[in-house]
DNA sequence: ACAAGTCTGTTGTATTTACAACGAAAATGA
DNA sequence: TCATTTTCGTTGTAAATACAACAGACTTGT
């Protein structure tokens, strides 16, 4: 456990807390650590959580298969991030999720009670480590809405301008760098990349935007 | 101020907490009341959110003009649920919504730090709030998720299919009821109503599900 | 019971998209 | 520097979608 400390002291759960506090919290928290062959499953669907954890070395898949068997990959975890924030709630339900690891993979749990809970004066950074959950499952809750108000847009072009605006202004800017490339936007966007990148010219045409490689100007 | 109270316990942000307890914390977490004509803003895209509110008369609108001026309404927000939780985050930037009064609203507005900072023995279910509020983001996250893994597949079909056997494992039984009629499962899934129609009943046709009215079988 | 309104399925057409395939430009790496 | 790979734009075709319009079933209120 003690050689993950570093790793912690950088994650966003433990923003702003020394050494010595993770140290002394991992035993308040109830930390446990499991490792986990590539292959094997963290977490399987129709489980129950009521641990959030954190990876530490590895690489994990957040995928979900349906009714009729087909897998989807929803989401990767890197090291250092966090999951399972979400589904600690009394009625949360089950896990609708299977949770791979796609290298071996290690991870540290922590029971959730204990954190919410705040305990004893003997830990004097764990409201600021409710405080980081709170903010990181909420960060997480904005980009998901930004997300979805470019997804309901019917149309490849709807969904560029509204991507595009979004980015023109959260960068206070007409004048801006994405950080995807035609591929990523594509996929971020869920569109066929050469029917984006036929409306991405067809929209220059028209003399609605300029770009150039990643960096795109709104006119 | 102490009218409203009632309205509060039935809030998911004060449940499990009595009206005496309520009432103690209203002034612990510094609760003001406002109000708004039908018409007025109670938040203005770019405003720094560092309070939540709870509506307690009225209806409000989450909105967004996009770079064009193009208005789309991103979310309703009715009599005792909650707004801004997500938006208070060191690093959270400012408010993209506007926030409008539909009809003449009150709201009550509380200090977020002094919800997040536990405060002394004084109000005793002030670690409950703290709970709740978590929960109520974490509820919120998960329906986010839940409903972009519809929203990413291509098809109307695919999307179709995602949903129904997402609300298939849900009520555990491959026969169920969903709470939308045609049109509002249409605009839940960004769709074509019409299209979505003829596409449910060619998926009929191919012995893939069954239904009628908002009571569904998958085959 | 009746009229008005809503919900649902159906159809046809114009538009939009997905998909595959290809070449040029740019980036990468030995 | 040269060969390889990646990225990007372009095109044509088949498939899917949006949109409008309409009819029948069902609801609602009077």
């Amino acid at each position: 456990m003690e050689k993950y400390i570093p790793i912690l002291k950088r994650t966003q759960l433990f923003s702003g807390v020394g050494e010595e506090e993770i140290r002394a919290m991992l035993n308040c928290l109830q930390a446990k650590l499991c490792t986990y062959k590539k292959g094997e499953f963290v977490l399987r669907q129709g489980e129950h959580l009521d641990k959030i954890f954190v990876l530490m070395t590895g690489k994990l898949h957040i995928q979900r298969d349906d009714y009729w068997g087909n897998r989807s990959i929803i989401n990767m975890v890197s090291v250092g991030e966090m999951f399972g924030e979400a589904y600690v709630a009394p009625e949360s339900g089950v896990l609708m999720n299977d949770v791979l690891a796609v290298e071996d993979s290690v991870v540290i749990f922590f029971d959730v009670k204990r954190i919410m809970t705040v305990c004893s004066s003997a830990c004097r950074f764990h409201s600021m480590v409710v405080q980081n959950l709170f903010f990181a499952i909420s960060e997480k809750n904005r980009r998901l809405v930004q997300k979805l108000t470019f997804m309901t847009k019917r149309t490849t072009r709807e969904k560029l301008i509204a991507y595009l605006s979004e980015e023109a202004k959260r960068q206070n800017s007409s004048e801006f760098s994405i950080p995807f490339n035609r591929q990523q936007l594509a996929d971020y966007l869920s569109v066929d990349r050469s029917a984006m990148s036929n409306e991405l010219c067809k929209m220059r045409d028209e003399d609605l935007i300029e770009f150039e490689k990643s960096r795109f100007k709104l006119l």
